[in-house]
Parts: C-alpha cells; structure tokens; sequence
DNA sequence: CACCCGTGGTC
DNA sequence: TGACCAAGGGT
C-alpha cells in the first residue's frame, strides 16, 4: 500500500468536485479530443510535452492531416517529420516519435500496446505520457502526473520542495494515485490538467473560481504563489559560434544535417563554427577561393541552459566539389520541406528580398 | 542525480 | 528586460 499523504479532502469527494467543475468550465473541445485514437492520443501528449495548448493546436492539425494513422508515420523520412515539428523544439520528440512509430508497426503489428509498461518502454513516452494515453484514449484507470497536476496538488498540500526532486515528485504521484477515481478517467484526467491550466495557473491563480478553495492548504496561508517551489537557478553559460553563410551564384545557401542527437539534432542548419580560424581552415579545404564578407552584427538566442551568441559570416563561393550527404544547396526563395532550427530560419528569412520591404508599423 | 533538450509567453 | 516557466523524457 502507498503510504497515507493526509489528504485534505476524501477521494470521492474530491473527484465529485473535480468532475462537477469539469463539465461545466472544463475544455471539451480541443482537436485531440475528437476521435479519440490512442494514434492521436499519443501524438498530441507527445506535443504538448513542455508545450502551452495555443502553441501545439496549429502543429497537430498540419501533422493530423500529412500522418493521419501511425502506419503513415512509421513510413516517412525523418527529415518530413522533423519539417514539420520546425520551430516547436526539442526535436528528440519528434525523433523519438517517428522511432516509435517503428516499434509500434514492428513490433506490435500496427497496434498500440496498451499497457503502461509496454507503453513507457517506447521512446519519448514516459510514465506520465503513459498514464494519459492509457486514461485518454481508452478510459481505463491511470495516474498522470504533468505540470498542472504537480502545481494543483503541490498547493493543495502545501508540499514543499521543488517537485524536481525524487522525494518531492515521489510524495506528488502518491496524492495523484490516491485521488485518481476507477471511472470517468477520460474527463477525470483532462479535469486535472484543466484546472491547473486555467485556474490554478503558475502566476496568478484564480481561487475565487477554484472548487477546492475552501480546503486547499497553501491558500489557507495566503502562500499559493509559493508553491510549487522553483528550480535552483544557476547562471546561464554563454557560448560563441559563427554560421557560414556560404553563397552560390544562384543565391543558395550551403546547409548542413546537424548530428542525430544533441542540440537541433538532425535538423538542418548552416555550418558552425568555433571562431573565424576554423570557418576559414574549413573554407580552404572544403570550397577553395572562397572569400569572406565582412561578418553580420552579432545576435544572441537564449536556450534552456545556456545562450548562443552567433556570428553570421557570409562569403561567396569559389570551387566546392562534392555536396556530399549531409550537406545540400538551399533556396531560399523555394524552401524545402526540412527541418530548420528556428534562429536559422529567420536568418535565412532575412535574406529574401520580400522581408526587406517595408516591414507592417502601426 | 545533474544535466541536456527549444521556443514563445509572461511579468 | 531578463528571469522564469510550460501537458517531460533521455542520458
């Protein structure tokens, strides 16, 4: 048995509430909610990984409509794939995805195991992405634990301690456990993430709206902004790069295919290099007779761990005898259907004509 | 465990 | 305006 989380409401009538609040303010109409496939299930859990609604909606439908059964997956190139998760990041989704989708026509015959062991064993679906296939799609009893189920349930106990830790995030599943019903999983577990997502929000929660105000134990303090607790920040490294932007006389671009993993990984972005020494080691090997422009005005992107300060140098072609795999000429005029890191994108975007006419002012 | 992985929104 | 964060999972 789990052990007891003094629980500030009984199970049952917690989930009276919930469900109460649900069928009435709850979301009952957003695009993975019709046609409730695990196929589709999955994809948009998948998505919404670290990814806000409004952002993911617009990506669903165009992956929906180009894969509209895992078997369509499973048999495009990864470079379609990650063309479309361009500019939703951390493409390991999008790569473990299409790995997946492998396994599941492989494996499992074109079926979705359903069971949360078989289902977490499958690359990018963790334990919680699980339990929301499983609850989601067919109904069945299933714990989940996302973002909005940690910060409803850290303020409702009051539990302290960044949920980022193992005791922290092990005290957390054992409230989701104990408060998960036997029925109405479909409702109950959107029910969960819709209240931490539009009531019990990260900066201001709306209590006055909340059906568990009256017992919830960090309001009862008057400390709801509190909880959960925050990441222990650290300073953010800075690197330096500089990207080639490496001309032809048809105004193409040179692209490379960044490795499998890592940062972009897979995707296509331009050359990278440490400083101006390497670029220009590169040139003389790779495209001699090459020369360099004068170097664009730095920019910085900030990622989750460290910001990126990139140097754009241009220059323009002299000799380049093999395009080879992982690299190829790009137009951007006449986009391909690849993925591009989105500071890439916008670098390229900028050397269209088009987006140098007068930009839209108020 | 600590770190890695992206982008857009928010204050 | 920079820090913080969002429907987490992999290594």
């Amino acid at each position: 048995m789990t052990e007891m989380p003094d629980p500030v409401l009984a199970p049952e009538t917690f989930q009276r509430r919930l469900l109460d609040w649900f069928d009435v303010h709850g979301r009952h109409d957003l695009p993975w909610q019709r046609q409730r496939t695990p196929y589709r299930v999955w994809v948009s859990e998948i998505m919404l990984q670290q990814t806000q609604v409004a952002t993911v909606i617009p990506y669903f439908e165009r992956f929906m409509a180009r894969f509209p059964t895992v078997r369509e997956l499973a048999a495009a190139h990864q470079d379609e794939v990650l063309h479309l998760w361009t500019g939703l990041g951390y493409y390991a989704r999008g790569r473990n995805l299409h790995k997946a989708a492998g396994v599941i026509l492989d494996a499992h015959g074109g079926e979705f195991p359903m069971d949360i062991e078989a289902l977490a064993a499958l690359p990018g679906i963790g334990r919680s992405t699980a339990g929301a296939i499983i609850a989601q799609s067919s109904g069945r009893r299933a714990v989940i634990l996302d973002g909005n189920v940690k910060r409803s349930l850290a303020r409702l106990h009051a539990v302290e301690g960044w949920p980022g830790r193992p005791a922290v995030e092990r005290r957390l599943w054992a409230l989701a456990e104990h408060y998960t019903p036997d029925e109405r999983l479909v409702d109950y577990t959107q029910a969960m993430m819709d209240l931490g997502a539009t009531l019990c929000r990260r900066g201001t929660p709306a209590c006055g709206r909340c059906p568990f105000a009256d017992v919830c134990v960090a309001r009862a303090r008057g400390e709801e902004r509190r909880f959960p607790e925050s990441k222990p920040s650290k300073a953010l490294p800075t690197r330096a790069t500089r990207m080639l932007l490496l001309r032809d006389v048809r105004g193409r671009v040179l692209l490379e295919q960044r490795p499998a993993s890592g940062l972009w990984g897979g995707l296509w972005s331009l050359p990278q290099f440490d400083d101006e020494a390497a670029l220009q080691a590169w040139l003389d090997t790779q495209a001699p007779g090459s020369r360099l422009e004068a170097p664009r005005t730095p920019f910085t992107h900030v990622f989750s761990h460290f910001r990126l300060e990139i140097t754009p140098q241009p220059a323009r072609i002299g000799a380049l005898d093999s395009v080879g795999e992982a690299r190829r000429w790009y137009d951007p005029q006449d986009p391909d259907s690849i993925g591009l890191a989105a500071p890439v994108k916008a670098l390229l975007d900028s050397l269209s004509p088009f987006s140098l006419t007068a930009p839209a002012g108020p």
